[in-house]
DNA sequence: CCTGTGATGACACCTGGTGCCATCACTGTA
DNA sequence: TACAGTGATGGCACCAGGTGTCATCACAGG
């Protein structure tokens, strides 16, 4: 636990998350988000691996509760049955009053090849967890990976629909609607 | 074209992929890489946007092989059967004598945290080209996405087993027959 | 009051990456 | 043959991201 004035980690987010949406990611040095946090650039490095990170804080948190809301799926679960239920397991994640900072960071992070790049890193390695959860539960290869793949999607996919200023819905909600139009997307393709 | 010694380009990605495979990526500096390949460090961020780009010089050709391979399939033919046929467009890119870099290109990419960004980034404008492909063919957009992540796997899993040293088969075979098998595994899901 | 521990500050240093200008090789033209 | 133009390269200064190292500070516990 941090002493001093606490909170250092949550105070660099928030200054850089200001920083970026006044001025754009690249005009913003490292420095000057520490400067406007009252820490240093050591300890910037300290909470971050690097300058990216800082945008992709609670992403590792949302990753574990998708894993587990698939282990947790009922044992007799189809596999789209339990990427639903993972979909709902990180509801909790997607408070009402986070939504104003997702909605600015989704847009930094749109801005620049380097941030959707970790972006998509993160979203690898949430459906690569997802995945390998699947085939602890007796999911044979080729479907684990298809309906992980449709789940990554899904949650994209909801996500984006969640962020957007005219929707009311939850999460949850959103996300497995998204989930069901592509279980039906699946019809068509042969 | 270039003067002096030519094939600059092609000096600077033999010298990386050389550096990489003996010492790893980042225990190699740019100076390093210019100074085996007779040039200067200045002269490598004209030719490459940073140092990772070195390693991924034709992944951009791919992608346009893989686009005008599903826009030149048959008026009638499926999602599938479009991207069936775009893995077949992009056979020539996958020549026998290209094995060996590849294989050790990948081992270098699956090392580096840094490098599988990058690899991510490709792989996603290859998807979202393909998707954006299909949609001008009017296929609509669940079932765009949907078919164009399936290609992705398709891929990704065909340019596994081909570059596996027991392979002997060609990579569109060994694509085409991953995405059969990811076909199948779609009616195991719901 | 003392000592240990964990977080921070301070500083030097390396490397990726860029801007700017000089230089060289070659081409086309007079 | 001479000369100007063009395109690729070299050289150099410079900035910012990122790391190693040690000092320092606030607190806990004895």
């Amino acid at each position: 636990m941090s002493r001093w004035e606490p909170n250092a980690r949550e105070r660099l987010v928030r200054a850089a998350v200001e920083s970026f949406a006044e001025r754009g990611y690249d005009d913003v040095t490292v420095a000057e988000i520490t400067e406007r946090a009252g820490l240093t650039k050591r300890t910037f490095f300290r909470h971050f691996a690097d300058k990216r990170e800082v945008l992709f804080a609670g992403q590792d948190i949302l990753s574990r509760l998708f894993a587990e809301g698939i282990a947790a799926a009922p044992a007799g679960a189809t596999p789209i049955e339990a990427v639903a239920a993972a979909l709902t397991a990180t509801e909790p994640a997607f408070g009402p009053d986070r939504r104003e900072q997702a909605r600015t960071i989704r847009q930094v992070v749109a801005d620049h090849s380097d941030l959707r790049e970790r972006s998509l890193l993160k979203h690898a390695k949430l459906t690569a967890a997802m995945a390998e959860t699947l085939r602890e539960r007796g999911i044979p290869d080729p479907a684990a990976s298809l309906a992980a793949e449709i789940g990554g999607l899904a949650f994209t996919t909801g996500f984006a629909r969640w962020v957007d200023p005219a929707n009311e819905r939850s999460f949850g909600e959103v996300a497995r609607e998204a989930l069901s139009e592509l279980v039906e997307a699946t019809a068509k393709l042969g």
